[in-house]
DNA sequence: GTCTATATCGAGATAGAC
DNA sequence: GTCTATCTCGATATAGAC
């Protein structure tokens, strides 16, 4: 048996699965009771419906992209090295991501309170990876703001390109391909 | 009156459009038929459901774009000439890549017949891009193929930044930024 | 070729019993 | 808190008349 915090636990994972696999549209809160193991009475209880259990798993994917990314970027080593490591960082490449993939949602970008999380994601990443670049040896015609919209660009357009040819080969590619433009040693 | 060519016409570019905006899963029949000014019976009459309309729009959609990049990277100029053409050729930047959105449909890449035109795209435009690129006169140490994956994944990956902004600036910063960093001198 | 009628199923949710 | 019953719509077709 499962408390009744697992229950909310569990169906919150479910939607941020299906999200992630399906996206807003593609997800029945059906299919989230079945993956939760939860019946129709317990989600109805503990969430308005299916855009409130958006709303909580979108925020917890946002925070969690959000962490990780700024373990790697205020990791160790040079700008560089840090931005690097953010890139080259292991990733399970054909899902995709998880917030950029919302972008794309319709009805997500509609609901104001569903597409905060998701411009706010990507305005923090843009201006964390600047701050980064900045501190960079980079010529001084390379431009840190501009330079990080084209690494995180480099980054979801990895993942499409990926995604397209079933294989991760086209994102290591572009990774690889920024790096080198962007005169990483190795 | 329509000519029944003018239904079939419209039932394809409805399709076509509706794809763009709302993805697969996201588009209904009775969406495409009212978009076409066309009734039930006469869509399906001419096509066999909704996988058939969407095979008839994703393999005009894949066509045209093959069409539009060759007419750049084909084009006046140097190599880098035709690539920045390329990337700064004039689009719709918040409406997004109408087959990059593809590939987070799992419907569509679920299914040979929708999935092949998507895959055959992404794979001609790396292809094409590494051919010209290896014609510039890049330093030894950048590889054509990576860079081509690189070129292609900032234009998908800035799409994704702007609609995630709601403001094409994003895109154009990533296009500017892996511009600057391939050497380009405007 | 196009129209209207009809059919099945799932989406998304509410109501009230337990 | 959770369960089952029930409800309303829309998705996706098929059938047969015109």
């Amino acid at each position: 048996m499962y408390s009744m915090a697992d229950t909310v636990e569990r169906l919150i994972e479910s939607t941020r699965e299906l999200l992630w696999e399906r996206g807003y549209v593609g997800t029945s809160p059906k299919a989230i009771q079945e993956r939760a193991g939860a019946g129709q009475g317990s989600m109805y209880h503990h969430f308005t419906g299916k855009p409130g259990l958006a709303k909580a798993a979108i925020d917890r994917t946002a925070t969690q992209l959000r962490a990780a990314a700024e373990a790697q970027l205020s990791g160790p080593g040079t700008p560089l090295d840090r931005i690097t490591a953010y890139l080259r960082r292991e990733r399970d490449v054909l899902r995709g991501c998880p917030i950029g993939r919302l972008t794309l949602d319709p009805d997500v970008m509609a609901d104001e309170t569903l597409r905060a999380p998701v411009t706010e994601t990507f305005t923090w990443l843009r201006t964390r990876l600047t701050e980064v670049l900045a501190e960079a040896d980079l010529p001084s015609d390379i431009d840190p703001a501009k330079t990080a919209a084209t690494v995180v660009a480099v980054l979801q357009g990895g993942y499409v390109l990926a995604r397209a040819a079933g294989d991760p080969t086209p994102f290591t590619d572009a990774v690889d391909g920024v790096l080198a433009l962007l005169g990483s040693t190795e």
